[in-house]
DNA sequence: TATCGGTCGATACACTGTATCGGCCGCGAC
DNA sequence: GTCGCGGCCGATACAGTGTATCGACCGATA
C-alpha cells in the first residue's frame, strides 16, 4: 500500500480526499496528463456509453497510458467519479449558454419579494440541464457527500445570495429551503434520466420503449389489479419532462413560501 | 459445493462397485430454490455489507448453489437487483411492526385536508423506514423504473386513496401530487442513507466520521473561501436526520396544499 | 430398455479495480 | 563525463465480476 498523500499526511488514519491533495506536478516531456485531462476522458466515455463504460483501462486508452498510470493522479475509481460529479458543478456554475439567462445567483440586484425564489429556480434550472447534457450526473449526485469546489461554490453561491433575500429569518429557514430543493432535485432529475436512458437503451425513441415496456404494462393494467394506476395512464395528461419538472419545482417552491410567509 | 467422490475425474470406469458410486446425489428436496430464496439471500448479504457484496457467486453460495444455477430464476443480475427492489416495496406494502403508527390522522386534526396528507405522509414514512432497514434499497430506488408488483400494488393503493380524498379535483392533481412527494423522497432518502453509510463506512460511529472528512471541511471553510456555507455550520440548528425528513416532507405538502385550495 | 429433454454446474472468457515490482530515464554530485 | 539514485512507468499478476458454452447427468417417457 503505498499512499502518496504528500507533505499533507497527518495521522494516519486521516486520509487526504482528491480535493486538497495537489496534482502532482506535470512532468516535461512525456506527460500529457493531467487531472483535468483524465477527467476529460472520462465524462467524454461516459456520455457516449454510460457510466459503466467508464473503466481505467478505457480511460487510460483514450490518453493513449495504460491504466496504472491514472493512480498517479487518482488513488482510487470512486476519487474519479467524485471528480466527474465535480467537474459537471462546475458546468452548472458558469454562466448557460444554451439557455435562456434566467439570472445568476451571484447577481443579486436585491430588489423585489420573488427574488429567492429566482435564484433557487434558476439554480435547479442549470442543474437540470447539465442532468441532461450527462445523464450519469444524476447517479452520481446523490451517492456520496459532493465536496468538490464546484459543489461547494454552488452551494456557497445559493446560499449567499439566499441570506440577503427578503422574507428570510434565519439560517435554519435557508437551509431548510435549499435542502428541500435539492432533494426534490436528485429525486427528480434521476427519474427522468432513468426513463430516457431506458427509451434509449432499449430502443431508440420512445415509441420503441412503449412497445418494449408498454405491453407487460398493458397487459398488467388490464388485469384490472390496479384500476386507480389503470385511470391514471388512461386519463391523466401525459405532460412531458419539462413541464412536470416545472410543476413538481413550483409545488416545493409554494410549500417554501407557504413556510415562511404565515400572513401570506 | 457438494463433492461427489467418484463423479469428478475418472469418466471410463465409472460405475463399477456400489461402494465407490457416489451417493445418488439424492438431492435434498427436489428444489431448494426459488426466486424467493434467492431475493432473500441476496438482501440479507445486502443488508449485511452492502449492495457491492452482492455478486451472483456469493448470493448461490449462500443457497449451496453455483452461480450458473440462478440463472433459471433470472436472466440477467439486473433482475435481481430489480427483484430486490420490489421485495422492499413488498414490506413497505405491509403495515409497519417496528413503528408507532404515523397514518393516525392526528397529526393534521385541520379536517378535509387531513386525509390526502396523512395518506402521503404515512406512505412516506413507511418508504423512510424500509430505506433505513435496506441501506441500499434508496440507491436502487430511482435508478430504473419499478414497475414489479409490489411497486406498483403501491402505488395503486396510494391513488385509490387519493382519489377519494377531499379537495383533489382531478387525476392530474393528484399524480402531480404524488409524483413530487415521490421526488422528494428518493432525493431525501437517498442523501440521508448515503451519510448514513459514509459514517458506518470510514468508521463506526459519528464522531469517528468528524474526525475523517471533517478535517478536511473545517480547513476548507477556515479559507474563507465560502463565508456563507461556514456560517452554515456554524450558526445553523443541526437537526436529527428524523425531523429534517419531517421538515421536508411538511414543505412539499404544504406546497401541495397551496397548489389546490382554491382561495390561493 | 432405450431415448430424450431438461437441468446442473465445471470450465472458460472477457473484463474489472488494484498490488507488486523490475527496469528505465533523467537529474544531481563528483 | 560518469556514476548513483530516486522516482515514474507500465507489464504482469491477482482476485473477483457477469455470463456463454457444453458435457454429463437425472428422471420420465415410448
Amino acid at each position: 500500500m503505498v499512499r502518496r498523500d504528500g507533505a499533507d499526511g497527518a495521522a494516519g488514519a486521516a486520509r487526504s480526499s482528491v480535493w486538497e491533495r495537489p496534482e502532482p506536478a506535470a512532468r516535461p516531456a512525456p506527460s500529457p496528463l493531467s487531472r483535468e485531462r483524465i477527467v476529460a476522458a472520462a465524462v467524454e466515455l461516459a456520455d457516449a456509453d454510460g457510466l459503466e463504460a467508464v473503466s481505467l483501462r478505457k480511460v487510460g486508452a483514450a490518453l493513449d497510458a495504460g491504466p496504472m498510470r491514472l493512480y498517479r493522479y487518482l488513488s482510487t475509481k470512486e476519487e474519479l467519479l467524485d471528480l466527474m460529479a465535480d467537474a459537471v458543478h462546475g458546468e452548472i456554475a458558469a454562466p448557460d449558454p444554451d439557455a435562456p439567462d434566467a439570472g445568476a445567483p451571484d447577481a443579486d440586484p436585491g430588489g423585489t419579494d420573488g427574488d429567492w425564489r429566482a435564484v433557487l429556480r434558476a439554480s435547479a434550472h442549470r442543474t437540470r440541464r447539465a442532468a441532461l447534457r450527462h445523464p450519469w450526473f444524476a447517479d452520481l449526485l446523490g451517492g456520496r457527500p459532493g465536496l468538490g469546489p464546484n459543489a461547494l461554490g454552488n452551494r456557497e453561491a445559493v446560499l449567499a445570495a439566499l441570506y440577503g433575500a427578503p422574507g428570510f429569518l434565519g439560517i435554519d429557514a435557508v437551509l431548510r429551503a435549499v435542502g428541500t430543493v435539492d432533494d426534490y432535485l436528485v429525486g427528480a432529475l434521476r427519474r427522468e434520466t432513468a426513463e430516457l436512458r431506458a427509451e434509449r437503451d432499449t430502443g431508440l425513441d420512445k415509441d420503441a420503449w412503449r412497445r418494449s415496456e408498454g405491453p407487460y404494462l398493458s397487459r398488467v393494467l388490464a388485469a384490472g389489479n390496479y384500476p386507480a394506476l389503470a385511470a391514471a395512464v388512461r386519463y391523466g395528461a401525459h405532460t412531458d419532462p419539462a413541464t412536470a419538472f416545472e410543476a413538481g419545482l413550483d409545488v416545493v417552491l409554494d410549500g417554501i413560501a407557504a413556510g415562511l410567509a404565515p400572513g401570506g
